[in-house]
DNA sequence: GCGGACTGCTTACCT
DNA sequence: ACAGGTAAGCAGTCCGCG
């Protein structure tokens, strides 16, 4: 007997004399590796009968039985009692059984009697289900109490008696190894796992630096070890995360390069990747690679899905993302020629070692950084890391959705059938509301904005399936024919309120002057940005065609109730000013002057009539703004720009914030609206015009600017009209590069005859650019509708010689 | 057979 | 695999042209 604490971090189910174990591996508070046994869980599923009287359903129950070879699946025990489906309370039969791998196959097999409704919760992951009824937060410090078993495993065993959490610290002692390999790719092919062998393997920890080759060279760095060839590169790789004992292993695009790569080299010198704690092999599937007992993350996954609408890079490449996550660069090498230098010059290989070695040192840092994030959406949803670290807005909302019916006794609904999906997915219906902009530049621009407008909407109007065409009340909702109870607080806005508060207390502490630490902040910060990403998530999920909670008409009723508000503050700000723009959930107004007075008076008047969880938030005055006209000729919608007092440009939606632009139009356009905004002086910004296309037209602009990147989207062969970037992934992929879904693609347009897709080539086989091309569709479109907001016409501008008649400044 | 107008596919943005 | 609203480039097709 003995009590233990520990951190759960991979959490399995395995079976054994036909009851499932659940096993936690994990790490003691004293530093030790651990796994942790506990029988005492049994799988269940709901069953609402057809009739009240239930009696001979539950003896046949009883006695209900799947047999499939040396397994079986049955019910051991049913309890009626009385939950909520919907919010409406609901008798139901909770079954539980012996089996959780047979639970899909009960689930189908029970629903072909007659006198059962329905059977819920046979979809709901048995460890998710098992972590949520036990109140167990993955990482966080967990209490066991029981026995050590002898076993012989790589690891110590418990089997619990008890196992409870009773405080909510996170893991502080995890240990956290991040690597990198290096390929062999033969000069301008992709590396190839059957043929090309890995070259290089780096890791990188807290006093842990290493660079594994094989080939050796004079050096007097401690950090790098030769071994003689790829089998003992390998077998090194095993060692070290072996001798290392990571919680943590980090990667960069691992889960679809490196581990597959590994993974079949080993294979052809046979060599087991038995890394998980209990010398299992690691298992590489098609999306991820899991290894038992260790978190595997790959970065790229938690960056490139989550991060990704906080990020400036167009790219998600490491070292992009660490320049801005932590302003750190990364020392330029030549990559290009590295299969040469391995081949012919050994003796200069050591720059690229510490490159390699350099990118692992990358990875671990920016995992340092998003870990406070990443364990606050694990404490919010209870999903575990490694699923965390790859998911979806979409999972996180499932998983919280999955948390808080526990709390209030709700069924989990099932996921939609596939045809249920198709149905769904042939739905729209009506968004938020977008003003037309009148083109031009205007001074002093006052911002206001709704404070997460839609999670407000929903706690306001109580928006929830439950309450939705209640018997008792009657106020539809603007516009729309549907209403919601006025009397009952409904599941989803149960959820969002308490979402909202908990935000609004971390905000008022992050704004007190107590003292607080550096990590207090970050994890406080992390904590209020995870509440309201997933808050500002829940209405989308109403509408997704996968939603567990799917229901089109609370969608329908968020957004109009949106459209509603937004439009009641554009009709009270026209009576004193005029109303420039407004988007979903903001306005923009012309408050010039003497009208500032009079704008705070508006806003405290507004906000003194709207509901008390609403509020209009004032975002700022900008000095200046610009909004453009589109092709059509009218205002162009989501498209302007607004210099703020400190002289920074806020650019939404012009070709400078758009990744398949080149760099050169970019650059063009944001020096364009630097000088007309800022330093109002027109003629310069037309000479600088006038200077780049000539130098553009004289091939004096390096390559790398002219580099176009445009995301595949879907399978090559799926395409009906090739692109530039498709016709260019197309010839990638006859060199042998993977390009599927997902891959960015790059090229530039070169001189030449035929279409710009026949024309598109990628940079390195470039050898000189088209001119034309990238004046007339990239610099002259970024530019020109700016130039007619500000009320000049750039082409005769050029044209002129003196521009007599443009005065300098505007 | 040619060139401009038009359409629809496609991507990436905004809130 | 959260939602809808939006602009715009490019390929491909349509259409007029005795």
């Amino acid at each position: 007997m003995g009590v233990v604490q520990f951190y759960p971090l991979d959490i399995r189910v395995q079976m054994a004399n036909q009851r499932p174990v659940v096993v936690l591996y994990g790490r003691t508070t004293t530093g030790e590796r651990v796994s942790v046994m506990d029988h005492d869980y049994l799988p269940y599923l709901y069953i609402v009968p057809k009739t009240q009287d239930s009696a001979e359903l539950e003896q046949e129950l009883a006695r209900f039985i799947i047999k499939d070879k040396d397994n079986y699946c049955s019910v051991l025990k049913i309890e009626k009692m009385s939950m909520n489906f919907l919010e409406k309370e609901t008798t139901v039969l909770k079954a539980f059984f012996n089996n959780p791998f047979g639970a899909l196959a009960m689930h189908d097999e029970l629903l072909k009697r007659p006198d059962i409704q329905g059977i819920y919760e046979h979809d709901v992951p048995f460890v998710s289900s098992y972590l949520l009824d036990k109140k167990i937060i993955p990482g966080v410090v967990t209490t066991v109490e029981g026995e050590m078993v002898n076993v012989h495993a790589r690891v110590p065993v418990i089997r619990a008696n008890s196992i409870m959490q009773a405080e909510d610290e996170s893991i502080k002692n995890g240990k956290i190894l991040a690597f990198d390999i290096e390929t062999y790719a033969p000069a301008g092919k992709p590396a190839s796992p059957e043929h090309d062998p890995i070259v290089m393997v780096s890791f990188y920890s807290n006093d842990f630096k290493k660079t594994i080759t094989w080939k050796e060279f004079a050096t007097t760095n401690p950090s790098l070890e030769f071994v003689n060839g790829e089998f003992e590169l390998l077998m090194r790789f095993k060692k070290v995360i072996e001798e290392f004992q990571p919680d943590f292993l980090i990667g960069y695009t691992s889960d679809v390069f490196s581990f597959p790569y590994l993974k079949k080299r080993a294979d052809k010198y046979d060599i087991k990747l038995d890394l998980g704690v209990d010398h299992s092999n690691i298992d590489v599937g098609k999306t991820a690679t899991a290894i038992k007992g260790i978190v595997h993350v790959d970065l790229y996954k938690f960056v490139s899905r989550i991060l990704s609408s906080k990020l400036e890079t167009d790219t998600f490449r490491l070292e992009e993302v660490a320049r801005e996550l932590l302003g750190e660069g990364k020392k330029q090498i030549d990559t290009e020629h590295f299969a040469a230098v391995w081949d012919n010059t050994p003796e200069n290989l050591e720059p690229y070692c510490e490159y390699n070695l350099q990118d692992a040192a990358l990875i671990y840092k920016l995992f340092e950084k998003v870990l406070p994030s990443m364990f606050e959406f694990v404490k919010l949803t209870n999903v575990e890391l490694f699923d965390m670290v790859r998911g979806s807005f979409s999972l996180f909302v499932e998983a919280l959705l999955t948390k808080e019916s526990r709390f209030w006794k709700e069924i989990i609904p099932p996921r939609p059938t596939r045809k249920e999906y198709e149905e769904r997915n042939a739905y729209s219906y009506q968004g938020g509301f977008v003003s037309e902009p009148e083109p031009g530049i205007y001074n002093n621009i006052a911002v206001y904005d709704f404070a997460s407008l839609y999670p407000s909407i929903i706690s306001t109007h109580n928006i929830s399936p439950g309450t939705l065409r209640c018997r008792c009340c009657t106020e539809i909702v603007p516009g729309e024919e549907m209403h919601f109870c006025k009397k009952t607080t409904g599941f989803f806005p149960k959820i969002v309120s308490g979402l909202v508060d908990r935000r609004q207390r971390i905000l008022k502490i992050l704004g007190d002057t107590g003292e607080k630490s550096p990590e207090q902040v970050s994890l406080l910060y992390a904590r209020q940005e995870v509440l309201k990403i997933i808050a500002n998530s829940l209405y989308g999920y109403f509408a997704f065609p996968s939603s567990r909670w799917y229901n089109l008409e609370c969608a329908k009723a968020v957004t109009a109730y949106g459209r509603h508000y937004i439009n009641s503050v554009i009709e009270k700000a026209k009576e004193d000013f005029e109303v420039l723009y407004a988007d979903t959930d903001s306005v923009f107004l012309k408050a010039g002057g003497k009208k500032l007075g009079q704008s705070e008076k508006f806003f405290e008047e507004l906000n003194l009539a709207l509901p008390e969880k609403m509020k209009l938030e004032y975002e700022g005055l900008y000095p200046r703004g610009i909004f453009i006209a589109s092709k059509a000729g009218k205002g162009a919608k989501k498209k302007y720009a607004l210099l703020s007092e400190q002289g920074f440009l806020k650019i939404k939606g012009l070709e400078s914030s758009r990744r398949n632009f080149s760099t050169l139009a970019k650059n063009a356009q944001e020096e364009v609206l630097y000088l007309i905004l800022k330093e109002r002086k027109m003629r310069k910004a037309v000479e600088y015009i006038r200077n780049l296309i000539g130098e553009v037209k004289e091939q004096k602009i390096p390559l790398r600017k002219m580099i176009i990147y445009t995301q595949l989207q879907k399978d090559i062969a799926r395409y009906e009209t090739i692109a530039p970037h498709v016709a260019v992934a197309k010839k990638m992929q006859q060199s042998g590069f993977a390009v599927g879904p997902g891959s960015l693609i790059q090229y530039v347009v070169a001189k030449g005859d035929g279409s710009i897709a026949e024309r598109s080539q990628l940079p390195n086989e470039v050898r000189e650019y088209d001119a034309a091309y990238y004046i007339e569709h990239q610099i002259l479109p970024s530019v020109e509708k700016i130039f007619e907001a500000a009320g000049v016409d750039l082409m005769k501008a050029l044209d002129e010689k003196e521009q007599s008649s443009l005065s300098e400044f505007i």
